[in-house]
DNA sequence: TTGAAAGCGCTAACAC
DNA sequence: GTGTTAGCGCTTTCAA
């Protein structure tokens, strides 16, 4: 209970009639170290309820104990809870193993957040919460030289990925969806722009191909940005005898089934709908939305342990791919 | 272009053969300097784009450069919006005076996280992102002696509040509803145990009472936390023969939008209805609901100037409240 | 098993 | 106006 200011490595020193050095050894548990004399000192510093102080074990060890986590700046409201949820498992890992999370906002291309606190060496390492298809970030990171990891997929070499197996995922759902003899898919999608996307798109135009069918791309509209393109968009497949709507992601689904529900189509019945994701955002949907369920704390967890284990100089695999469920529900009865 | 291994104060002072402290002065800007030999200094720093090592100008003038971002881990996913954009707010400011964001989670009532960056002396200050009605963040902070701040109100004394005027704003839409010959408000809200939510309550019954009516606690739904309670409180209300929803914040007059929908019920012929809060949820709903507008960046932004004065010992008033707009639309009509 | 001393990169009294 | 020196709190050789 001792809150005297500041104690530090040499105040434990005086009082218990050793060195600096033991004191540091004990804390370490470095170096060779009389099992009494550790003891007395390990009590002592949990008596005085010691910190040490990380400036200075910093600059000693070169290691700044805190991680970067970069996001982007422009995320539209529907994704903030999966950002969320990773950085809470990123969370769980650095507290695990002493560090802090340093933030960094990216807006648009601007990387200039994530420059700072790489030049100014304020993080032992960076997890990069998603991808872009061209992302100036990995590609800056990539010549820096300091240990990162991505969640999400990208084409550049020798970058430690961790994402959930989109393309799988995608097309064991619409595998599904067609063994049910549903065979008008309509897939309605956002920005190629983001890997993500295309993953998702490749899933879905292999498990048709696989089913001997022909992808039909009169039937896929992507690089839906507003709400507008996903109502035209939804037009468009029911004016082309859809039976399903494929949505990509969840903020997509949602501005389908409001626009479905205002011109009054009834789901299943006259139109089925499925998602490639699974937020909130539909929770509460009547009927249950078919989706794809993943689980992005696991994803923040998982790459922050990754991260962990680069910094420390281990081998890791470049790509991890993490599973996966397909939930049906009513959607596509 | 020069991307040698850290250059340190010692390498440029050794190039251009002088000392460190010169090099250090023409940095920093303090002490005396020759103008000729700053200038002569500051130019090849910019030239091989040299910065400082914030580990060692830490440890030696005890600062982190570093402020603690604290926001709840169990937040809805409708808030979300709200901290990050306090959050870009808050940003921007750190950004300039050349400060990072440490990222600290509040689960629950569990302030551990908080604690360790506290007690491990990685911040110079810390800003709260929401404030409870009985807060331990705040109670802790407040006897830690570090700056803080806190967006958001909280009875707690000697505390720097920023806040928008919850309860100016709530009773000015309130009174323009009854203005209009409204009578029969009900409010539905969420948990009191939210300074938040009790500003906005203390507005809506101040206008009331303020316009010589009586406040008709039937018509108060309060504590509302799932989506059923908030059903059910709008079933009551429409059974009270309520005129129009008060909804406290958008979550809750989105889920009353959706229950509203599916009984067929009109607005705003049938019932009118208002939310305390604007933000992305509601924006395209039809008719566009008549809401109150904030801004959240504005809100970090400010809250993180606040706390700098705080740490340069300035002295700073200790409730800043920042304005509102009320915007009438058509679910009023 | 322990301690003295140098050093991590920067700042700031105090000389000159 | 500029340099010397002694820290900031911790780690880590190297001796003892």
């Amino acid at each position: 209970m001792n809150t005297q200011k500041n104690q530090t490595i040499g105040d434990i020193a005086d009082a218990l009639g050793v060195s600096k050095t033991t004191v540091s050894r004990a804390i370490s548990g470095k170096g060779r170290i009389g099992e009494e004399t550790r003891n007395k000192i390990l009590t002592y510093i949990e008596e005085i309820n010691y910190k040490p102080n990380p400036m200075a074990k910093g600059l000693a060890d070169q290691k700044t104990y805190n991680v970067g986590w970069v996001i982007p700046g422009d995320t539209i409201a529907a994704d903030l809870p999966f950002f969320q949820r990773c950085m809470m498992g990123v969370s769980e890992v650095t507290m695990a193993e002493n560090y802090d999370i340093l933030i960094s906002i990216i807006y648009d291309d601007n990387i200039a957040q994530l420059k700072r606190i790489v030049e100014n060496k304020k993080v032992d390492g960076v997890i990069i919460g998603r991808t872009l298809v061209d992302d100036k970030a990995i590609k800056y990171l990539n010549e820096s030289n300091l240990p990162f990891v991505v969640i999400g997929s990208t084409p550049e070499k020798k970058v430690i990925q961790i994402d959930n197996d989109h393309i799988s995922a995608c097309k064991e759902i619409t595998s599904i969806l067609l063994m049910k003899g549903i065979r008008k898919l309509a897939l309605i999608g956002g920005s190629t722009s983001h890997v993500v996307n295309i993953s998702r798109q490749k899933g879905f135009e292999e498990a048709i191909k696989e089913k001997g069918l022909k992808v039909d791309k009169d039937l896929m509209f992507l690089n839906n940005e507003t709400d507008d393109d996903i109502e035209r968009a939804v037009d468009a497949a029911i004016g082309l005898g859809a039976e399903c709507l494929v949505c990509m992601d969840d903020r997509i689904c949602y501005t389908a089934l409001l626009k479905l529900h205002r011109d009054n189509i009834i789901i299943p019945d006259r139109i089925k709908i499925a998602s490639f994701y699974n937020s909130d955002l539909l929770a509460n949907n009547q009927p249950a939305i078919t989706a794809l369920k993943y689980d992005p704390k696991e994803l923040g967890n998982f790459a922050c342990r990754k991260l962990f284990k680069v910094i420390d100089g281990e081998d890791v695999e470049e790509r991890s791919l993490l599973s996966y469920e397909v939930m049906l529900k009513g959607s596509t009865q």
